[in-house]
DNA sequence: TTGTACGCGTTATCAT
DNA sequence: ATGATAACGCGTACAA
């Protein structure tokens, strides 16, 4: 601590032998100021080191130059998945050239929605990023709602406003990964889908039914919750229930590597017995044994995107429609 | 948006009918109001849905209620690596009951340091949690001497100032490990390193070679960078060298799942043919066939213990010197 | 090109 | 117990 405090405008100013303002101008980089004040100031600045108070900025440009990347559930589960971690950095990667930080908001436990709604409307942050899983409450609703320029990281379900999201074709990714499994001729093809309450749920599954229906095949259906135990029960289920299957499509690859671990505890052997799909493309892909045919998603540009669509708003724009992109079967050893 | 943006103080005032210093006052819960006052501003407050605004609130009282938890590399490993996730819940676990707010800070690209630098010493945030892996430059130098409570989530490298830091026994933590393969009959036992730049690597390594020594056998060193492909590559050349190793000890879990990839394409049975030891404990260790034997560090802990200390020193504590906590070895089925 | 002066929404001091 | 009023540090018309 330098005595006083941390330098302000009007100190710089008093060095440099100039204004307030015009120390200003030149921390902003303001085109109308001598080159020899520019430096001079500079110099000020330098010596002090100066360094602008945000918070005063804040409260007379009315922007905070910060945005909220906002988990509105108390679930860990989305730190673990690595597909957080990959939008989180393609955001942050977006977000670098420009001024803004990030902000982290997280629900700390079940309920307390007030208090990050609270700081959304407070005016700290110039947009928020909405990382949903669960269409849960109105909580999803009330965000949409917010005056305040807002993007959804998938199409948030029970929404009932246009809202700007970002998310792949998860319908048609299913597709792709249950069709491949068709085409190497399994026949008794399982499913284990995500819960009904998640867009990521919903739509791999509802593809998964439309091929299996297209062709005349019985649809075989478990539930996990995208975690690797919700995965290992479900398998077992499965296996129960239909001991003969000889494919899998499961909807993340986190609950993937458990149905590899208990196909392989089972007895059966991957592929040869049961192939096996996964959905994501994460870094467990290539973690597995055998190594994991996925459908990839572009993580990493969704989370670009998401900045850039959220910057876009900021700056006035007004988008309020779904972006989706497509997803990429990558074919290894498990399928 | 209402009108004319969100309400301020005044405009409560003015529907409550008193002065905006009473309800500044009841905002920020004085004990000095009468409690008719008091419901009158809180029904205004209700019927106006006002919000404090922070950057006023910061302006005056030189505190942001917000602190950053910074990552100083570009390093998108760090997100991939269960570790961080673990402590970000365990940090914001206990930030929550608090009024403060999570500010992320990372570094976009390599050498943009004075980015986040310029950030801290803003005044932007209260104090800082820094995530660090690598001793790289004089960052974490620089970062150590900034006027700003701050704590490292491990011993920072290249640092000659006191600083407050929380972290495992890593040398301990990677004796227990070494020493029950030695127990489980294993001589040939070799290890897969971090880089020795990072705390991690060094003190596990360290470890390592300690329990070797004393058992008067050679030290079989190879080093990995704490990734998958690291760990891959490292176990080859380990198995190019030592054809006849018996035991492995590996710095991190997920260098651990590479190696048990390895082994097993090159033909080991794991553990009879080779004992594994991973270090972590991390959702990886069970998601491996054999389940990883491990070192756990209680990552979540270490978290909240971070954000304990951060708030104190926030409060005024000085706290300068390193925790310590014990890790635990989780035995499974890789030895 | 530069300086003056005002306002941003709060908290805190001092009267009342 | 409450109300004026002065900061807090900055940006920006407006004036010079």
């Amino acid at each position: 601590m330098d005595g006083s405090g941390s330098p302000t405008l009007e100190q710089v100013a008093a060095v440099a032998g100039v204004s307030r303002a015009t120390v200003s101008r030149v921390v902003n980089g303001s085109p109308k100021v001598l080159p020899e004040t520019v430096a001079a100031v500079e110099q000020a600045i330098r010596q002090l080191g100066y360094v602008p108070n945000r918070a005063a900025r804040a409260l007379v440009t009315r922007r905070t130059d910060s945005v909220a990347i906002v988990v509105p559930e108390p679930d860990s589960r989305v730190f673990s998945d690595p597909f957080f971690a990959g939008m989180l950095s393609g955001v942050s990667r977006t977000l670098a050239p420009t001024s803004s930080q990030l902000v982290l908001l997280i629900e700390p436990a079940e309920g307390d929605d007030q208090r990050f709604m609270r700081y959304l409307r407070g005016g700290h942050v110039d947009g928020a990023i909405i990382i949903s899983h669960h269409g849960r409450d109105n909580v999803l609703q009330e965000l949409a709602q917010l005056p305040l320029p807002i993007v959804f990281s998938a199409r948030p379900l029970g929404v009932d406003v246009p809202v700007a999201s970002v998310d792949v074709d998860n319908v048609a990714g299913a597709r792709t990964g249950v069709e491949h499994l068709l085409a190497i001729g399994r026949r008794k093809v399982a499913t284990i889908a995500g819960p009904l309450d998640m867009t990521a749920g919903l739509d791999r599954l509802t593809g998964y039914k439309d091929v299996m229906k297209e062709a005349g095949l019985p649809a075989l259906i478990e539930y996990g919750d995208f975690t690797a135990d919700g995965g290992e029960q479900a398998t077992l289920r499965l296996l129960d229930a239909h001991p003969d299957l000889d494919g899998l499509f499961v909807a993340s690859d986190l609950m993937a590597t458990a149905a590899l671990r208990v196909l392989s505890e089972r007895g059966r052997r991957v592929p040869s017995d049961v192939a096996v799909v996964g959905f994501d493309d994460s870094v467990l892909a290539t973690m597995t044994t055998p190594k994991l045919t996925t459908v990839r998603q572009p993580v990493e540009q969704l989370g670009a995107r998401l900045a850039e669509i959220l910057l876009a708003k900021i700056g006035g724009a007004n988008l309020t429609s779904p972006e989706i992109y497509n997803t990429e079967l990558i074919i290894r050893d498990s399928a």
